[in-house]
RNA sequence: GGAGAGAUGGCCGAGUUGGCUGAAGGCGCUCGCCUGCUAAGCGAGUAUACGGCUAAUACCUGUAUCGAGGGUUCGAAUCCCUCUCUCUCCGCCA
């Protein structure tokens, strides 16, 4: 959410920022709202003001042992003002919060501004492609011929887009993620949370996924509440309406869920394979800091993401995405992009961003900074540290062999019971 | 699922015959004083949001906020209703 003062102070910065967003005219009414939204404050609260004097008025002269009367009809009558003019303020103060609950976060000034991913920009690579002296198959062949991966038996038990991984590949699946959740709380500081996999709707909201995007959710029947299309969203909101100390920030946090996913606007596109899945495995990292570090610690989330790839010799590429390209809630997005045989091209399997104060606005996350000045909000990043089922795909299309076989990543062997290889 | 208790400021904790309580007291924190040594003592200060004023996110000022929403009343943290959450006991259960 932005600031809505700041929307007030400067209009036409906001609508360049959300027509590079591809969102032009998102602040119409706003501005008009936000004049009448005043206006009747004003009027309110002269009338509170004349309230609550006269009431006290009231008791003063009542333990005289006088009966005001006419002084009670009156502030009868302004109580009757109030509650009118109190129900119009309401009613726009739930307009300009839809407004502001639909706007999506501005572009930090270092992205780049486009229509969509056409205008990212590479910033590095890591890693050379495998050149094969055999065809490379995608791993939804590659899984299938092993045995470890069941995507008929997957659609008799949930239909499609999900997946059943059995034998091996369910044991590299866990291996992957405890190894990922090892590196991070191990070598990089993060402390490892285990959260429901359920919130409710006011998380949803605190985090940016609600209200526009419930149609990607699986909400729970009957209840208000869904489940995690991500752990970004309880580790976010972990924190949601607390007051920090600047003292303990960084809190770098990380967290493997199950991910769910509807998947609403993707229609045959992955339909094939374990990329995009309803349901799938994630290690994810969430970091709330001060609004002076959130930069700097952008950058070493995605440090810390590449690092795990690096150790599983997964080549791959940082991209910085264009001002069009960008998630709701995010002022500048890294997606890492992880090479793939199976589509000879880059697959994203990370996306690591700042919110700077826009979640934390929204989940009223703040902390007192240790110069003693007012209370500010903090700012929260997120990253995917990384995705689980999207990495097995990639292990298993970077690391097979001419006969069918996948070797294990040196750095996975211990997680595998020293498993060397999966092969039929 | 049954029975009971409770939700107050950064934390703890007063306040229930409705009014002068935004809220005692304590802790913590900040500033100052004092003390010949990391301790103690003394004094002062210390909520947030929104609005007005303003160059100001500085003053000053108004309104709101004692779990949430609604009601009664001239006036509610204090009375009534609904909901949510927490705790204790019993039952059930991975």
């Amino acid at each position: 959410m932005l600031d809505a003062k700041l929307i007030r102070a400067n209009p036409q910065v906001v609508e360049t920022a959300l027509r590079n967003r591809n969102l032009p005219g998102a602040l119409d009414n706003f501005l008009e709202l936000e004049k009448q939204r005043r206006s009747l404050l004003a009027q309110v609260e002269e009338i509170k003001k004349f309230r609550n004097q006269s009431s006290q008025e009231v008791g003063k002269l009542k333990k005289q042992g006088l009966e005001p009367e006419e002084l009670m009809e009156k502030v009868r009558q302004a109580g009757q003002e109030i509650k009118e003019l109190d129900e119009q303020v309401n009613v726009i103060e739930a307009e300009i919060n839809k407004i502001l609950l639909n706007i999506p976060n501005i572009p930090h000034d270092s992205v780049p501004i486009g229509i969509d991913d056409t205008s990212n920009l590479e910033i590095r690579r890591w890693g050379e492609p495998r050149k094969f002296d055999f065809e490379p198959l995608a791993h939804w062949d590659i899984g299938p011929n092993l045995d470890i991966l069941d995507f008929e038996r997957a659609a008799k038990l949930s239909g499609a887009r999900f997946a059943v991984y059995k034998s091996g590949g369910a044991r590299l699946e866990r291996a992957v993620v405890n190894f990922f959740l090892d590196t991070h709380t191990g070598c990089h500081g993060y402390k490892e949370i285990f959260p429901p996999f359920m919130v409710t709707a006011d998380c949803m909201r605190g985090t940016g996924q609600l209200p526009k995007f419930a149609e990607d959710m699986f909400k729970i029947e009957g209840r208000d509440m869904y489940m995690v299309p991500t752990a970004e969203v309880p580790l976010t909101n972990l924190y949601r309406e607390e007051i920090l100390e600047e003292k303990d920030l960084p809190l770098y946090m990380t967290a493997y869920t199950a991910c769910f996913r509807a998947e609403a606007g993707s229609h045959g596109r992955d339909t094939r394979g374990i990329i995009r899945q309803h349901q799938f495995n994630k290690v994810e990292l969430v970091k709330i800091t001060s609004a002076e570090t959130s930069y700097e610690e952008l950058e070493k989330l995605t440090g810390d993401a590449e690092r795990v790839l690096q150790l599983l010799g997964l080549p791959y590429r940082v991209v910085l995405l264009s001002s069009g390209d960008m998630g709701f809630s995010s002022a500048k997005t890294y997606d890492l992009e992880v090479w793939m045989p199976g589509y000879n091209d880059y697959k994203e399997i990370s996306s690591c961003s700042n919110c700077e104060d826009f979640q934390a606005r929204r989940a009223n996350i703040r902390y007192r900074p240790a110069s003693k000045e007012k209370i500010r909000y903090a700012h929260t990043l997120n990253g995917s540290g990384v995705a689980a089922g999207r990495t097995v795909a990639a292990i298993l299309e970077n690391y097979q062999q001419a006969d069918g076989s996948v070797l294990i990543p040196e750095v996975l062997k211990p997680y595998m019971g020293g498993l060397e290889r999966i092969e039929k």
